[in-house]
DNA sequence: CGCTGCTTTGATTCGTATCAATAGCAGTGG
DNA sequence: CCACTGCTATTGATACGAATCAAAGCAGCG
């Protein structure tokens, strides 16, 4: 059973929407549980037994073709619910891109407990709709967008959403939770041509790349203006 | 207001989800509308006005970039839900693709609606996971695919959610409710680059093209193989 | 120090976009 | 019924961007 009371993301997560009594009932049906980087949460098609809360780390949502293809189509950060609720499998893959820690639910008993809290399913409907607007505008990124364009545009999205390196929300750049392929992924492109974008914006000055995985944008308005 | 006892759709919308007194209620709010084919219902970034059911016809959802570019994010078919509810301006234009009817509802009215009906959110929940199931899928479909892999894929699903052009469900083909074009937009294609696959796929006798818009796959498993 | 795995750079190929022209159909009016 | 017009679809030639193939560079680690 969780420790609900000592949560570190209970404000944010769809618990905040249960009084005491409720959370407690939840609580006694969840159970943390730690996922190394690389591990593998649910698989695409499995019967979906379970769903979560994620506490901490990040994951990432697959989907993947027999020809070993993957496309990432979603990232998956602290507070944030993972899962396919009411009885349906699993539609896509979901790995740990960090070390990440979780509060997962047998699928059952969410169903049926959420069945019974309205609330819960309003915050549930809310995070769903942001999540299909979310999704909808990164088809346009996929379908339409240049390779320089999907680049920029990543990046400016992870610094929105990524925390800042040094805290506060100054000039600190951020660090990124993944490499290079996995960016890739997450933009339909190849590792290689990430790459070369990158360089292209490191050489441009646009950018700094102090470490592999870390990031700082110098020129917030060029770096806009080039993600169209 | 709007005759929901008449309503073509109404087992199927999520108003099916409510009681004969709530219908009548929410019956009030509504309005029925007529949209020509290539009319524009919401724009994106309006101030999300309105929320509605379609009734009849086919409505386009799309985002569109600064230079003229388009994406369709997806398609609107009679009984599904039109709009964002709960606050958020519209994502994206909502055009239709056919002349169209649809039950629209003042979105703040509407909102207040839901937040005292948990069944009416329910349903708006569920759908709401079916169509980012789907979204996200065509995100795969969009960032990894290849040409033929996109219109075979997309031929499949069309054959899937329109009705057979005989009725039945016999071999007699579909009808696509769009042109060319709108392929292209679907599939993150060019206009030119969708009419050469189906033209190969016709020449290698995998579908026939009756008419503009008609179309019958004959060799449904050699379609699905080149889906990937 | 020398692995090992990730990242970067380079050379080439291939697929799709682009540009341009033609063909076919639908609607209009003579 | 046919000529005309406008629009959509098809076909062709070429250009370009990203993928692929190949090799070298670089960091972390035993």
């Amino acid at each position: 059973m969780s420790d609900c009371a000592s949560c570190t993301v209970r404000c944010r997560a769809i618990c905040a929407s249960l009084d005491p009594d409720e959370a407690a009932e939840l609580g006694k049906m969840g159970r943390r549980q730690r996922v190394r980087a690389g591990h593998t949460l649910l698989w695409e098609g499995d019967e979906a037994p379970t769903v979560a809360n994620v506490l901490k780390g990040v994951l990432k949502l697959v989907v993947a073709a027999a020809d070993g293809r993957e496309q990432i189509v979603g990232l998956v950060f602290p507070s944030d619910f993972i899962g396919r609720p009411f009885g349906k499998q699993s539609p896509y893959r979901v790995t740990a891109m960090t070390d990440a820690e979780v509060c997962i639910f047998n699928r059952k008993s969410f169903d049926e407990f959420a069945e019974r809290h309205p609330h819960l399913q309003q915050k549930l409907l809310h995070r769903t709709l942001d999540e299909l607007d979310r999704a909808r505008h990164w088809m346009m990124l996929l379908g339409r967008k240049s390779a320089s364009e999907k680049v920029a545009t990543f990046l400016l999205d992870m610094e929105e959403r990524l925390p800042n390196v040094d805290g506060t929300n100054a000039e600190g750049g951020f660090e990124l939770p993944f490499g290079r392929q996995q960016i890739a992924d997450i933009l339909g492109l190849t590792i290689e041509t990430t790459c070369r974008q990158l360089t292209r914006m490191r050489a441009d000055g646009l950018v700094d790349l102090p470490s592999r995985r870390a990031i700082r944008i110098n020129d917030r308005v060029a770096v806009a203006d080039m993600a169209g």
